[in-house]
DNA sequence: AGCATCTATGCAAGCGCTGTCATCCATTAT
DNA sequence: ATAATGGATGACAGCGCTTGCATAGATGCT
């Protein structure tokens, strides 16, 4: 025997197209075609078909549908971490440009650790999806196997630096790049000895692009970085008033540091502004990312502003674009978003 | 003809449970059986079908074995916003504890917007998924009648205050008690004459239960709400800052600011430094969340936490457990995670 | 009128798995 | 030795939908 609960009205009711093309007076098939738009229906059926449905309250099943048609409306998206806004951000991106397809983000979260990023991609390439949508493009050698001989769509998001050829589509800026436009500019700036604030940096490659792109412009324009700060585990406002406070006890003589972005910054300004160091006279700081709570600060944060919402949108519609570009060589298979440089007040 | 990229090496081989099971020399169900690990296997088969799936580098497909199972690993998380924090927070408690279990989450976003949600959910349903979670307890008279006749587990997190009953499970707090509980902290530190900055506060419900429980509290203990200011759009650290300066144009004579939640709150802490107004004395502010940011200023937020995290992962154990608890009354439908105040520096 | 075209619909064969039931050996018990 | 047990496996009928092909009126054209 079974005890219901009061509020459950039905037995969850199993409503198959068959009951809506009994209700309708019509075939199968013909429910099949006007739910999804195709074929020439005949405007009464269809009225009376969309009808039966709406008082049925039918859902069709996409399980079944997408068995049947092979291929989901299901895209997998794989991020590093949701600690962070950043990648919220463009997993924002993604959702709302696949929503507008009638596709649906299915999210796994690697916590920045390859392995585990195989393990999740695997698991999402089951729901047979329209695509992939992954951060970064270091992955472990298994899954590019697994996913060229797939022939899944695949987006790699975010980066564009490296010499393994892309999987499929990118979409990103150089991190190299950006650090090194921060050493450019820092330097013009007047700044010579610097310090870098960072988190886990072997596992963030991103962070460790930007940071090498730094330290080599910085060489090629005479600077020095003095030292560099590693605090364990992942970015944090407090990482970075830790990690600013750890620098400067070791390093008294230091004229801007840069941080691994803008969350670690934001520490080195609360640090900066809690000991009475002023920014960017005493010390210059500077971030990545662009986050507004930088650009809320009493004094705006130097950093370099990333389009983390474009490049989700952009991802998915690699996604979308993807059959019909499939022969085209026309298009580009790495879209460099670029980035732009926030001249702040930090620094 | 098809022309292929070169790096893509196979045809998109269509591996099916059949290959797998032609090279391990088995048939297609001692397969399944094995790659599900049910029913009695000799140890010589399992390590051939293991080996044989290994080697042709086999992905089952989930699709198919959901239909033909009932129940698809898949659970609908839905969500207002990922602009905040706050949700990637909860989002990352319900991925994690989803991941641990074997099942994925499929995630909507809804931006406050309860017809979108409404839809969104309905596009959720179609994968028929082993249940729903979504933020808030406000939903369209259409959707409760959906979800009560679908029969899926429902789990409302974050919030616990209404008067409609629960669809299924719910997991969160009481803003309303959270609103007060502030009230009472900033009266007992003998702030009277009160303000509130918020946000678009028809959409977010949750603030607006807050404000209410706010508001009743200081008229119970004799203080007065002199004035709200309203920002138009989302919550941010710009929308606080422009909005306490509004407030603060219009009525000199406040001791304390109540704020919509901490990102606003933030905005209003920066517009204090920028313009010299010294917290608590000149003016207490406090906000709702207990993020990090707030708590890493150089005078900590005075604000209510709520366990974000925890409230994903609970929201996802309760998707979990569900079938054993179908008919235990024992379990309580409604979780409440509580909230803690954190008496900062700022009131 | 007679035939080619359409338009609208139904039929039936799967899509790739799962789960039930039957089968077939080895064992062990009698 | 023979029956009773149980472990291991295979056959096969779906799960709910899509889709190519067939069918059948309704036109259009000569």
């Amino acid at each position: 025997m079974t005890i219901r609960h009061e509020t459950a009205p039905m037995p969850a009711a199993p409503l198959r197209l068959a009951e809506v093309a009994a209700r309708a007076g019509v075939s199968e098939s013909t429910v099949s075609r006007v739910l999804r738009n195709i074929g020439p229906i005949a405007e009464a059926t269809r009225v009376a078909v969309l009808k039966a449905a709406e008082e049925l309250g039918y859902v069709p099943n996409r399980l079944a549908g997408a068995l049947a048609s092979t291929g989901s409306a299901l895209v997998g998206v794989v991020v590093p971490s949701l600690d962070n806004i950043v990648f919220a951000e463009v997993l924002r991106g993604v959702t709302e440009r696949l929503e507008e397809a009638g596709l649906q983000a299915v999210i796994g979260v690697t916590g920045y650790d390859l392995a585990r990023e195989e393990r999740i991609v695997s698991a999402l390439l089951a729901w047979r999806p329209r695509g992939i949508v992954m951060a970064g493009i270091d992955h472990t050698p298994r899954l590019r196997d697994l996913l060229a001989a797939n022939g899944t769509a695949v987006v790699e998001m975010m980066d564009i630096d490296g010499a393994e050829p892309a999987l499929d589509r990118r979409v990103g800026l150089s991190h190299g790049a950006a650090g090194a436009a921060m050493a450019a500019h820092l330097v013009a700036r007047g700044h010579r000895r610097f310090g870098y604030v960072g988190h886990d940096i072997s596992r963030d490659i991103r962070a460790r692009k930007r940071l090498d792109g730094f330290a080599a412009e910085l060489a090629r324009r005479g600077a020095v970085l003095v030292a560099e700060e590693m605090v364990a585990g992942p970015s944090s406002v407090a990482a970075g008033r830790a990690g600013l406070a750890a620098l400067l006890a070791a390093h008294r003589d230091l004229d801007a540091v840069y941080f691994s972005n803008d969350d670690m910054a934001v520490g080195g300004y609360f640090h900066c502004e809690a000991n009475g160091i002023r920014m960017p006279g005493d010390l210059a700081i500077a971030g990545f990312n662009g986050l507004d709570i930088g650009q809320e600060l009493p004094r705006r944060l130097t950093t370099v502003r990333s389009p983390r919402y474009r490049i989700g949108q952009l991802a998915a519609e690699q996604i979308l674009t993807r059959q019909e570009a499939a022969e085209d060589m026309a298009k580009p298979a790495t879209i460099d978003v670029g980035f732009e440089l926030i001249a702040g007040e930090t620094a």
